[in-house]
DNA sequence: TATGAATGAGGCTTCATTCAT
DNA sequence: AATGAATGAAGCCTCATTCAT
């Protein structure tokens, strides 16, 4: 008897770790398609038959197509938000950089899914489905503010960087990210060959970008750049 | 016989006024529609209805939809394309910043217009028909590289800028401009409520960027916000 | 010019009448089906197919499946309460029994019309879409109801009917007609062969029952069938 | 061995008995789920969850869907025949009216299950499984009409029925019996707030209607009312 | 020439039924 | 023996494009 209910719930959990493989491989499909090609022709029907399943099958894992889409948006900025946690330990044991350091990391990592989930997010953005976990994606984005604007105050205080609001800075760092994100598949710019040392540029800017007396500088001593 | 064929030839003449005036009224109406709600929602019947006419007459004017969307993307990017090249001539005439001031000025203007561009180019990307527009699209881009690459190859000859590839210069400040316009619109962040603050601010950083003495800092004087 | 107005205003107008006797050939080709098939089984395609028409034309005239089927509904409450309204007429110039008359005529004349009513009207009563339209159509039976309950009153008042609230007797009548209607096509009794008569039998106790006398005899004079 | 076999034939036995305890289980969720909400909203899979059971099991019990549900019907047309016959027994030693009461007693005690059973079998009247199932449905019923076709012929022979075919009499009180039962849940009629009287006052038009000296009264007395 | 009704491919979703565990 | 994940047929609806008037 004791061993059993041992087997049987040994067979229980084993069939919910299928089970959740299974969602996950869903995920993946949907993944590989959303970024192999244009977002409008991913249908559900190639998202089942690439994950090697029936299409009623994803019905068992997503309410709507629209609950897949997002759940990739979800696990993205959890990720983020979860390198950024352990980075906020680091910054308390001294390396202030820490922080933004994983931000620009995370993000650029793959720039492709970067990129994938600001379309996503663009098409999604007035689902009727869904509302709760757009909610809950906003939240953790906000969060993510919170921790690089904690930083950034401190790095404030300590007179290294200009003294403007946190938020200029955070969301400067998040317009550099994202427009660094966009350029990389442009295609209007042709297959950039030196890529890797273009970015490397970018990021510098975005590390020192903001650093005192640059901001002033700005209509001071390069007027002829001024817009 | 003469005077007909004037009167005749007027008439084409004036026939010929109303129907441009009729597609510009055309590619206003879409505009509208694209900017004011979700993309996918727009549909040619509604193009038409905006417009103040029929659904068939809108295909007197394009042959499909997208060449209507491929409109739009091209005269922004014309209109981008000759505020350049006047500003070029004043460049001639002394003042280096012109280019890069028109360039900024041109894609900052409308925010909302240039990220609605970006997003048909995203979509529009791999349609087959339309294919020779999106390719003078992306020459039109180029001829932007272009013109900035020269002022800048200008500037780093006189020292003010880095002596990196030219392009890099250029592509910091497009992917910045793509940032910042993507920053106004992202609902994520909730209403900001100081955005002209802000786009002051990220402006400055686009006009200071990659000024010499900055890109070694980098390695040196932050060490810790290295990436 | 004139004439090319004249010309043009009759064109438009021809097209709206073929365009509204296509609708009526929707509404048509759906009866039909609803009437001969069970009613699951009756699908847009299969509707517009019958019509001799394309799938998406059925959405030129109606936006839901739904609003076809009740349009139905309505189409035939309304020839009802035209009916009714007619009769009223008539009642006032002496013929008190014209508005029964027609309520159980229109009912009955094409029983497999009313039973289909019957069945719609079971099927939509909480589809989310055509909320107004069902409510027009409880409104319009509501009509009914007073256009029989004035007649009903009046019978009452003249001590032809039994004095009980005037709706039970509205309401014995239409349960009665209504039973007829289900029991002319209740295939568990197999197709009766006597059906006028049986009908003719069953209208004639709808239009003497509840009369005076007969209310109070069901618990005196024949006890034993008393329930 | 022989206990062996006892004890064997006993929990075989048990067995047997919780299986039948489950199916009727079923059965039981199935009815609740159908006079609750819209039929077609019920689904195997909320059936089987409402019994406690999953959704596989339900297919070890009956071999389709449709199977349930006239099981359903028949349980409930099985139950009137138990009482007719009973009713039957008390006619013989002296009450004629016992059985048609049993009639009415039966169908109006739970009038949504009367009118579920109605909806049933409309639905699936062309089901190509449960055919046989359907026949006995309606073989039943026409026992119905049997056991009270035969007390009529038993009062029309005494003269206190009209006389006319009895089957005209019993369906008559099928009709005003099933629209009785379909006034009750119309919603068109809004709540009925009288209820109870109304189905006491259509209920004695019930025992007396057809009574002699009525039939030809409608074309007599009430000439006003002739339809 | 302008129109808008007609078209039908193709997308999303539901659910009865099957079957491996 | 019980389970519930998997399946896919079938239904509804949208919208770019065509074409007769």
């Amino acid at each position: 008897m004791t061993q059993g209910n041992i087997s049987s719930s040994n067979r229980i959990r084993e069939k919910k770790k299928v089970f959740l493989a299974r969602e996950e491989k869903i995920v993946r499909a949907a993944l590989e398609l959303l970024i192999g090609e244009n977002i409008d022709r991913v249908t559900v029907s190639k998202i089942a038959s690439k994950a090697g399943i029936g299409k009623g099958t994803v019905y068992k894992h997503f309410l709507t197509k629209n609950e897949i889409l997002v759940r990739i948006m979800l696990d993205y900025e959890r990720r983020i938000a979860r390198r950024l946690s352990e980075a906020l330990k680091e910054a308390e044991s001294g390396d202030p950089g820490a922080v933004s350091k994983a931000y620009f990391d995370s993000r650029l990592e793959r720039p492709e899914l970067d990129r994938l989930v600001q379309k996503l997010e663009d098409r999604l953005v007035d689902a009727d489905d869904i509302k709760p976990q757009l909610a809950e994606f906003s939240r953790i984005r906000r969060s993510h503010e919170d921790a690089l604007g904690s930083m950034i105050t401190k790095l404030i205080g300590e007179g290294i960087l200009e003294d403007v609001p946190p938020h200029y800075h955070y969301l400067s760092c998040w317009a550099l990210a994202q427009g660094a994100v966009e350029l990389c598949f442009n295609k209007s710019w042709g297959d950039l060959e030196d890529t890797p040392e273009l970015m490397g540029f970018i990021s510098s800017i975005g590390v020192t970008m903001g650093n005192r007396g640059q901001y002033h500088q700005a209509g001071d001593s390069t007027p002829k750049l001024t817009k």
